[in-house]
RNA sequence: GCGGUCGUGGCGAAGUGGUUAACGCACCGGAUUGUGGCUCCGGCAUACGUGGGUUCGAUCCCCACCGGUCGCCCCA
């Protein structure tokens, strides 16, 4: 039996996951204030919904895709990505027709794709995502990108780049997409076998091609910028001056076109440039799709939105050294020595955390030195000796770790004295 | 999917075609009859990724597979 964990998944073990913890409660807090809530949906999906939400054409639809038929004879697929599910749940759930418009939500969980694993690409890997649906606004592009920069900027990441475009309406995108294919025709057989397939399916991303950038023909194509109408120049002027006047610094990059077939007009990326951070740098990517809650059988509705990289955004920290110590201690730890004093202690230590207390003992039948050396190592602030002698007293025997005294307390008194010594508790 | 590289106890890390595979850390016990550190002593473990092949004999040589890692494509 292979007893490992499947290619490109892994365990988060208790000191990981305590980062994982701190990140997570932080990005919660920065949604909370931008007023966004969350929604949870499922891990799997019927096929179709990815197939048209996320695009035929694209990579992950292509070959990225966990698929697999239930015993229904249905063809489900693990998410590969947020969006198309949150979409499908606000038109299932009729979201659409909630007074509070517009829809601002955000999702953790883990996605799915079938990839060659590497450094920050997993099979099962971590994200954490936004969409708003319902408002064309230009200032809720601004928003969602601001919103995804303060994630990172408030868990202390410096190393940041913002990458923007615009790929315009679906007029701009039609014109564009006809003067690619004029363009590349006569050129079809010189481009990567990838780039001639995507001449006829998504010419768009032929810009995109790191094979093909060198080719003369890239030089020269034309911009998806040069051939925004009027309307979606004048979004994309307005998505950059929100941005200006809340000092988020960007680039513009016209190759930007994002692998998704939902998007139109603004596309981001926001990417590290920590050293040492590895051939990946994108951290967290989106952009907006109008069309997309129309597509899905909803009423037409705009939207925009995000996924952000978990994984990435933990190795960023690491790229640039953010010390977020997480420093726990132990209230209370109780060394108990004796075959009657360890039956007591199993009630006390109930008692207890009955009464908020932490508390934890062995349970390696160590000698009481050994328990100590327990006690340090959970960085425990009080030890409790309980021993043959403090039973028949009816006392215990309180010792403070990091000044070394302790003294002897009735039983009945201890649950009242630490609760005295340890203000706050640790109520939720 | 393609290419490079790696795979020895819980962790780190030597090593060899041939009797018991070093060492360090960690852990447990003792010196110290009920007290954390240091020191000394002792103990500990289903360790050569899996499966074939070459060989009298393979952890070591060959092949395949699996997995990690780095890069390509693409993306979070």
């Amino acid at each position: 039996m292979n007893m490992k964990a499947p290619r490109g998944t892994v365990d988060i073990l208790p000191g990981e996951a305590k980062k994982w913890q701190f990140v997570e409660n932080k990005i919660k807090h920065v949604c909370d204030r931008f007023h966004f809530e969350e929604i949870r949906t499922p891990m799997f999906e019927h096929t179709e919904l990815f197939q048209r939400g996320v695009g035929d054409s694209t990579d992950i639809v292509q070959k990225e895709m966990y698929t697999f038929e239930d015993r229904g004879g249905r063809s489900l697929t693990l998410r590969p990505e947020g969006t198309a599910s949150v979409t499908r749940a606000f038109v299932e759930n009729k979201l659409y027709g909630d007074p509070s418009q517009p829809v601002k939500l955000y999702y953790f969980g883990q996605m799915f794709r079938y990839e060659r694993p590497q450094k920050g690409r997993m099979r099962q890997l971590n994200q954490f995502g936004v969409e708003v649906l319902g408002s064309a606004d230009p200032a809720v592009d601004a928003e969602v990108i601001d919103l995804a920069m303060s994630c990172y900027q408030e868990m202390g990441l410096k190393s940041l780049k913002l990458v923007i475009n615009s790929l315009g309406d679906k007029e701009s995108r039609t014109n564009h997409r006809e003067a690619l294919v004029e363009h590349f025709k006569p050129h079809k057989e010189e481009l990567c076998a990838d780039c001639q397939l995507r001449l006829t399916q998504n010419p768009l991303r032929i810009l995109d091609c790191k094979k093909d950038r060198d080719h003369p023909a890239m030089k020269t194509a034309p911009s998806v910028l040069e051939y925004l109408n009027e309307e979606s120049r004048d979004y994309f002027d307005q998505v950059k001056n929100y941005l200006d006047s809340m000092g988020i610094s960007y680039e513009i990059d016209p190759n930007l076109v994002r692998g998704l077939d939902y998007y139109n007009h603004t596309a981001f990326e926001i990417m590290s440039e920590a050293k040492g951070f590895g051939a990946i740098t994108t951290l967290a990517g989106g952009g907006r799709y109008n069309g997309l809650v129309e597509e899905l059988g909803g009423p037409a509705t705009p939207g925009i939105g995000f996924g952000m990289g978990l994984e990435r955004f933990l190795m960023a920290l690491e790229a640039e050294n953010v010390d977020f110590s997480i420093d726990e201690k132990l209230d209370c730890y109780l060394v108990a020595v004796g075959e009657k004093a360890e039956k007591e202690a199993v009630r006390l230590v109930h008692e207890l955390r009955k009464n908020g207390v932490q508390t934890d003992k062995d349970y390696q039948d160590r000698k009481m030195k050994a328990q100590f050396k327990a006690a340090d190592r959970y960085k425990a602030k009080y030890v409790l000796i309980l021993g043959e002698d403090e039973l028949e007293n009816q006392v215990i025997t309180v010792k403070e770790m990091e000044t070394g005294k302790q003294e002897e307390l009735p039983l009945n008194r201890l649950i009242d004295t630490l609760k005295e010594k340890l203000p706050g508790g640790r109520e939720e």
